[in-house]
DNA sequence: TTGTACTCGTTAAAACATTGACAATAATCA
DNA sequence: TGATTATTGTCAATGTTTTAACGAGTACAA
C-alpha cells in the first residue's frame, strides 16, 4: 500500500469482486488471469497488473485462488467496514435506494432516512422510519454518521451538503442532478448522475445509427 | 464528424450540457473557456479541446455563446431524438426510474413498463400501466422500441436481454447487478451499476481514513 | 526425477488523455 | 482608427493507462 492506486483500477475492483463471487457460487476454486479475462472482457495483462497493485495474490503455473482473491478484494474495498450512512430524500428514488441496495454487503449501514415532507414522517422504509429533515442535525450529533446519500432536488442539495459537512459527514453519494462544491476539500463525493448516464447511452445509439 | 470522438469526451458532454443550462437559466449570454473551467473544475484547455472535437463553436476574444453552445451539445447528444424506450422490472427501482428521469429532455420516450408479477398488471406508474412480461414480444413487434431499461434481478437479466435483442432492441440501460454479454456485438450497453459506485465510494472513505 | 506446459509479476512499449504554449483573430476602448 | 486586451483553435509536450513481452517459478505428467 502506501503508494496510491489509480482511480481506473479502483473502479474495476467492484466488478472483479462481483465476478469472483459468481465463480465462488459456482464452486470454482482457481482461475488464471487468462480465463478471467475471457469472462470479463479485460486483457489478462490488465488483470494481473490490477491485482498486483495490492500485492501478489497469485502463483505462477497455478493462477489465483478464487475465494482468497475475493476475500482480499473485499478487504481492500472495505466491505466489512459498516460505515454509518444516512439517506436524505425519501421520494421514489430515495426509497428505491434504501430498499434495493444491499448496504451491509458493501461496507455501509443505513441508520437514518430523512425527508422534508412532514407527511412522510414515521412512514416505514425497509426497517427504518422516515424522519423530518429538522432532525438531521440532532441525529448527526447523537449518531455520528459518516456517509450521506443525497436523493433530493438539485436546488437544496448544496445547502444540505454544507450542513452535513459541518456535522461530520465525510462522504456523499450524490443522486441530485448537480455537482456539489464541497466547502472543505477532503470530502469525498461519488456522483451517481443517472441522467448523464442515460444521455451518454442516447449519444451512442444516435452515433451508431448515422454511419 | 466522421472522426470518432473518445469516450472520455463523450462522458463529459452531459455535464457541459447541465452547466450551460444552468447558465442560461441565470440569463448569462456568453462565457469563456476560462470562466467555465473555474465553474466546472476542468482546465480551460480541456474544455476548448472537447468542444473542438465537434467544430469551432467559439470566437477569439469573445468566448462561447451560451445558448448556441447548449443547443449544439444537445444536438450532438441527441436530446431531441425521442427514442422509444421500454422499462423491464417495476419494483422500487424501476418505478423510481420511470418517474424520476426526465426522459423527454434526454432523447428518450418511455412507452412501456413491464413486470413479471401479475399482481402489478394495470397498476399505473407515471402515465403508463404496467404490463405483464408475457406481453413484451408482441409489444415490441407492434411498437418497435429501441432502448430497454433493465431493473430486474441479475438471474433473469441475460435471458430477457437476449429476447429483446431478437425483437429489435439496440441498447440497454442496465441496472441489474451483472454484466450483460450481448449475443450480437453491435448492441450498446450502458451499465448503471449502483452497487459498484457505492463500493468505490466506500473504498475512498476507507482509504482516506487510514493515512 | 525430469521435462513440458502454464501462469504470474514485472518491465518496456504503445496508445490514449490532459495540459501548456502560442499564433491568429475578434472585441473593446481611447 | 489604432492600440490593447481577451480568447479561441491547434500543436507540441507531458502524463497516465493499457497492452505486450518475457524471465522466473510452479504444477503436473511421464
Amino acid at each position: 500500500m502506501g503508494n496510491t492506486v489509480s482511480t481506473s483500477v479502483i473502479r474495476r475492483l467492484p466488478r472483479y469482486y462481483r465476478f469472483l463471487q459468481e465463480l465462488m457460487n459456482n464452486g470454482i476454486i482457481r482461475i488464471s488471469s487468462r480465463e478471467l479475462s475471457e469472462k470479463m472482457g479485460f486483457t489478462a495483462s490488465q488483470i494481473r497488473q490490477d491485482f498486483n497493485c495490492f500485492g501478489g495474490f497469485g502463483q505462477q503455473g497455478y493462477g489465483y485462488n478464487v475465494s482468497e482473491l475475493h476475500a482480499e478484494i473485499g478487504k481492500i474495498l472495505g466491505v466489512d467496514k459498516g460505515y454509518k450512512t444516512i439517506l436524505i430524500g425519501a421520494g421514489n428514488l430515495g426509497r428505491a435506494i434504501a430498499t434495493h441496495m444491499n448496504f451491509d454487503a458493501r461496507g455501509c449501514k443505513l441508520i437514518g432516512i430523512f425527508d422534508v415532507n412532514p407527511e412522510l414522517a414515521n412512514v416505514e422504509v425497509g426497517n427504518l422510519k422516515i424522519m423530518h429533515t429538522d432532525k438531521i442535525e440532532s441525529f448527526c450529533n447523537e449518531n455520528s454518521p459518516v456517509i450521506a446519500i443525497l436523493c433530493i432536488p438539485k436546488e437544496s442539495a448544496q445547502e444540505i451538503a454544507d450542513t452535513l459537512v459541518k456535522h461530520g459527514i465525510k462522504a456523499f453519494w450524490n443522486f441530485s442532478h448537480c455537482d456539489l462544491k464541497p466547502t472543505f476539500n477532503d470530502i469525498i463525493v461519488e456522483n451517481a448522475h443517472l441522467g448523464d448516464s442515460l444521455m451518454t447511452m442516447v449519444y451512442n445509439v444516435n452515433a451508431s445509427s448515422d454511419n
